[in-house]
RNA sequence: CGGGCUGUGGCGCAGUCUGGUAGCGCGUCUGACUGGGGGUCAGAAGGUCGCAGGUUCAAGUCCUGUCAGCCCGACCA
């Protein structure tokens, strides 16, 4: 392609509302542009590094023996209906009516397609002779998220790998599941993307396995806990801690004393107005967990985190208690609660730590007071059935088999493998007759990627002071030629002749033929940030050498004009690997 | 959904407090010079100042409403 005869609108200065490096690289580079908030256009080089992006997955999806299909993005809001995830999705889920011969016909845009994939398979797959059987499609998903942001990072509209499998047995769910891992790791290797597998959250519903796949980059909206000595990494939802040593205070303990904290209800309002440190006071929140209201205990420096609380309560749902209900469980507005005199007799939980706390702060139970001096034992206690690790892990803590220390990092999230099993099957009644001729629901397992973000995650973690740095596999051309004059006759007779040969060689090649000068052209090229730069000048050509640079190397080498084109092209193959 | 900020030629911004002829840089166009890291000179085009209403002799500027975008938080497969 020659450069002025595609479309790529670059600019000196960042966008207005740009912030992140990979947003203000794309609309730089001219990658894309936005429509509105969540929506954005690809121009013609961010379309390449897409399809490119698209092929890698494709590629490593068929095989790992999964077949693409396509689904619509419209669907009918019944399917939605009978899976109860109309709900679910609330106002993420993008429906409307359209009148159709005088009807209303209630459609929905896919945010995922379980439903209609499931519907799909319940019509044509009977036997278990038939499975297992992985299907995927590349398509666009919509979701009306309440806060897009992040330029292509979170969008309303986005493009999805998503695949789903279909197993009779949960032993051949874990070699689909694991196929889709293995196809996962090559893919965003392939795409030059440093990237953790983490533990995840599985959520409320079904499944008992799922690993993300992350870009550890500081701009990133997840957080993941990772350890470099034991390789554990997951996400911070989900992420354990290990065992913490039980700390004696050697002090000799205090009477409990009732103090004045006139309008602080924050644990950083208390530790000012008394002059402590946080983590001498003790977190008590009030949740409801499967509607019955329960304390959690953490330390007052530490978050509590919900979906460990409701495994270990053993709830379905958790949700924080509001204030009416607040008040009534502990005789106190918001802020004061406290494990001494409870209003009501509500379980009691606490977290590991809580066990290693003396001389404690706690609310008092009533308005604007605290206690101090409280100790764990004298002046409260907790089964010891109600101790469990009930909060976020945090930089420091020992990795969950002890082997190291745990640090967090930010990421962004490229790619989800779950074992689903049978929630969807059996709500759309998607079932099978086993050897037996016994009748069981499908096991299924979803698998997403990204695509916009494995994209924006590269642009995010490989750019520099100039501009996007593109790995040979992701990258809109493969190689950039620079003619440095295009009045010249013998430049361009020398560009023109490289410019065909790679692209008979089937190099992606673009040629930067502006009449422009020098320093405007290479400014652009690192920018833009094409893997391999060759510069066609007349200083070069009196020796008969042309110049090529590596986007990501400070220093040019020479190489002679003749067989330029095969070494060029040899060099390109070997870097796509 | 709560909090903060911003809307002025294609892009980035000043001007708004204190009302009085709409400006700067980049980009674009024409011409000349120039030609290895975003050139120089001369000229030119391009804006109902987000939108609506109000106050005023006069509104980019003051008031009211509204829309859009960005950031923080909440929420979230």
């Amino acid at each position: 392609m020659r450069w002025t005869q595609t479309f790529i609108p670059t600019m000196k200065e960042s966008p207005e509302g740009a912030e992140i490096p990979s947003h203000i690289l794309m609309i730089r580079a001219g990658l894309i542009q936005q429509v509105m908030a969540g929506a954005y256009t690809y121009l013609p080089l961010g379309l390449r590094a897409l399809k490119k992006a698209e092929r890698i997955v494709r590629e490593e999806m068929d095989r790992a023996g999964a077949v693409e299909l396509l689904m619509p993005a419209l669907s009918p809001i019944s399917l939605w209906e009978r899976t109860g995830r109309v709900e679910a999705f609330g106002n993420v889920l993008i429906n409307f009516k359209v009148n159709r011969a005088g009807k209303q016909v209630h459609l929905a845009l896919g945010p995922t397609h379980e439903e209609i994939i499931t519907d799909l398979i319940s019509r044509h797959i009977s036997s278990y002779r038939q499975m297992p059987l992985t299907l995927y499609q590349v398509q666009n998903k919509f979701r009306n998220e309440e806060r897009p942001r992040f330029g292509v990072l979170r969008t309303s509209e986005f493009l999805m790998k998503d695949a789903y499998s279909f197993d009779t047995d949960v032993e051949s769910l874990g070699r689909s599941y694991d196929a889709m891992f293995e196809a996962y790791c090559r893919i965003f290797s392939r795409a030059g993307l440093k990237y953790l597998a983490v533990e995840a959250e599985s959520g409320p519903i079904g499944g008992d396995a799922s690993h993300e796949f992350m870009v550890v980059a500081d701009n990133g909206e997840d957080v993941v806990v990772h350890c470099e000595e034991s390789g554990y990494a997951a996400n911070l939802e989900r992420a354990e801690t290990g065992p913490r040593g039980l700390e004696t205070s050697s002090a000799e303990p205090q009477a409990v004393k009732k103090v004045p904290t006139p309008e602080a209800s924050s644990i950083e309002a208390v530790s000012k107005m008394l002059k402590c440190q946080q983590s001498d006071m003790i977190k008590t929140l009030i949740y409801l967990a499967d509607e019955q209201p329960l304390a959690v205990l953490v330390r007052g420096d530490h978050e509590v985190n919900e979906n460990k609380v409701r495994r270990a309560v053993g709830a379905a749902t958790i949700e924080l208690a509001s204030a009416d209900i607040i008040t009534k469980v502990t005789g106190a507005p918001v802020g004061f609660a406290g494990p001494i005199g409870l209003k009501e007799e509500i379980p009691v939980w606490a977290d590991f730590d809580v066990r290693s706390m003396a001389n404690m702060i706690t609310g008092a139970n009533e308005a604007d007071m605290h206690f101090t001096s409280v100790y764990l034992g004298r002046d409260f206690s907790i089964a010891e059935d109600h101790f469990a690790d009930l909060r976020n892990a945090e930089d420091g803590d020992p990795a969950p088999d002890g082997q190291g220390t745990l640090s967090l990092r930010h990421a962004i999230e490229v790619g989800h493998v779950f074992k689903l099993g049978t929630k969807y099957s059996e709500a759309l009644n998607a079932r099978f007759l086993d050897a037996q001729e016994q009748q069981h629901p499908i096991i299924m397992g979803c698998y997403g990627i990204g695509v916009n973000r494995i994209i924006a995650a590269l642009v995010e973690t490989n750019h520099d002071d100039n501009g996007i740095i593109w790995p040979m596999s992701l990258a809109p051309y493969e190689i950039l030629l620079t003619p440095l004059s295009i009045k010249s006759e013998e430049v361009m007779k020398v560009a023109n002749g490289l410019y065909e040969d790679l692209q008979s060689a089937g190099v992606d090649v673009l040629m930067d033929d502006r009449d422009q000068r020098p320093g405007v052209k290479f400014k652009d090229a690192d920018l833009v940030g094409i893997p391999l730069r060759v510069v066609i000048g007349e200083r070069g050509l009196k020796e008969g050498q042309l110049e090529v640079k590596w986007r990501q190397d400070s220093e040019a080498s020479m190489l002679p004009v003749d067989g330029a084109a095969e070494k060029l092209a040899g060099i390109v193959r070997e870097a796509r690997s």
